[in-house]
DNA sequence: AGAAGTAGTAAGATTCTCTGACTAATCTGA
DNA sequence: TCAGATTAGTCAGAGAATCTTACTACTTCT
């Protein structure tokens, strides 16, 4: 893998590297909390906004189809960690929204998250934590089309 | 998601958008170059060593099963990417190795993964680029148990 | 040589995802 | 105002990717 100037994998590699350590852990500490979802149940999950979200919008952002999106739901609202409600703005659709059970499940995911950031800030340093962190939301301007 | 000190979702998801930008270029270059392979062959076949490297080591860093590495190599070496070879050193053993339609499409690869990153460098600026790829580097240490 | 461990394969089920076809509601413009 | 186009979502069926369990062949250690 032919790396750019300097030496180690491709960047796009060493990215996905460290996200899979981080996602390993929130997944691991889901399961070990009793909530029993998988990773691509989190992928769509973990999209869901604050007011709720349409299940087209949470396809595109999850980069899957409405199809395999649907697929997830079903799953997620059958284990009651979300719930669909009429979209008071558009009888055709329903927004997708986090039930009492999903709260709980990302209170405890945002405690993991929150304890691994504070482990890489102890190997970095708070200082190149904090560059990583406003390099990585730069970046996002030119790699994510549903931006911030 | 419970952001840390400053702005934006978790470090990890932010790393994720990144990597899978980068994921979607390569894989769309290959296959307009008439490579017709899947996410799931490239996780393994990206991990194959120089020296060529066992189904086992293959499987662990991709961290799927050994059936499932298994299964993804059998597909790349039907359609001519790999071969597998007996190690000279355990008979037990079989060495994947790159095959020379494997090599042209890691040139595809390594073209796309430049192009990105000069990208990339633009957007960041080469300062800040450098210390990205420097912090993931270092960030690698604590997240990669395979480590470099 | 025998026990224990390692490399890989086999079979079958499950999970995830897609394509194609469909219903129902909304928007658009003549 | 109503026919056509668009948008939200579902259904059905197929294919891809992955897992668990069980197995064979070879190696290493004692």
């Amino acid at each position: 893998m032919g790396g750019p100037a300097d030496e180690g994998p491709n960047t796009g590699l060493l990215m996905f590297i460290a996200y899979r350590a981080m996602d390993s852990r929130v997944l691991e500490a889901l399961n070990a909390a009793g909530f029993e979802v998988t990773l691509a149940q989190v992928k769509v999950f973990q999209r869901i906004g604050a007011e709720g979200s349409r299940l087209t919008d949470l396809a595109e952002q999850a980069r899957v189809t409405k199809q395999t999106a649907g697929f997830l739901v079903d799953e997620l609202e059958r284990a009651g960690y979300v719930e669909r409600r009429p979209d008071p703005r558009d009888a055709r659709a329903r927004l997708i929204c986090i039930a009492p059970r999903g709260m709980e499940a990302v209170e405890v995911a945002a405690g993991v998250v929150a304890e691994v950031e504070a482990e890489w800030t102890a190997h970095l340093g708070a200082r190149d934590m904090k560059h990583l962190r406003q390099s990585l939301i730069r970046l996002r301007e030119i790699t994510d089309p549903y931006g911030p």
